[in-house]
DNA sequence: CTTATTGCAAAGGTTTTGCATCGCT
DNA sequence: AGCGATGCAAAACCTTTGCAATAAG
């Protein structure tokens, strides 16, 4: 069992380490989920010359590779997180602010077994909620 | 207890009666989820002189008044679709064919009561899988 | 009659492409 | 050494804006 390095998340899947795409992997996997603009900021702060084109290029092949998993909440900007481990999100109406709950394929497939009784390749879960401390104000 | 026509949802809210409006809304309607540009090629076919500008603005304000959501599936273009009955989306992961489940707010609440114990404001909910004719091909 | 909506054209933003150079393996 | 990845600049898309003209209530 490797450790989850973005250097082994790219030699795992036979793509060419390169100090563009590691630094990539590294700031999304800081940020959790993070949207292409925030992303050209953070990897140009360290590799100033990082180009977008390769930004969204390396986006794509990632998300080829199941890496990287494109994530929407309606009305703000397509943003990007880890395919690691699957999870659904909770997002405070108020604040934006976005909480991943752990939860296997198969503890979903139990809870929608009366709906869905196929295989489930993949799926996209939000819940908008308005969390305690917007609770508050 | 009114009729779900496009002129009601319009009047329900205070909204102003437009030939676009209603046009917008029968086509959302028509069609279960499609995006913008298959919106303007319809809409121009009744209507030639609608601009996309007013199908932005129109889509805006029908999002802001809970008539209209947007949908997302990543990899494809943002589509549109009627708020009327909250549902859940399966999506055939090979040939993209969307089949909607009605779902209320309260049983998905109880199937997730495990994990979120807030009030749920809104959902986003999709799950992948291929459909019974893609897996006979 | 008043005010929101429309259509147009321009601007702004985002993503993709082509191609020469560079650098992993 | 070979082939994929990178950077650049241009092109292609997609969405918003400002404003004058129009039409809904």
């Amino acid at each position: 069992m490797r450790k989850f390095t973005s250097r082994n998340l790219l030699k795992n899947n036979k793509l060419k380490v390169t100090p563009q795409r590691t630094l990539l992997l590294d700031i999304i996997s800081k940020y959790g989920h993070i949207d292409t603009d925030s992303i050209v900021t953070e990897i140009t702060s360290t590799l100033p010359s990082v180009s977008v084109a390769t930004v969204y290029k390396n986006l794509s092949t990632l998300i080829e590779n199941g890496i990287v998993k494109e994530v929407n909440f309606p009305g703000k900007k397509k943003m990007y997180e880890l395919n690691i481990n699957k999870h659904i999100h909770l997002v405070c109406s108020k604040c934006g602010n976005i909480r991943d709950i752990d939860m296997s394929e198969s503890l979903l497939k139990e809870k929608f077994r009366d709906i869905i009784d196929d295989e489930i390749d993949d799926f996209n879960i939000n819940f908008y909620y308005t969390c305690k401390s917007c609770k508050k104000s």
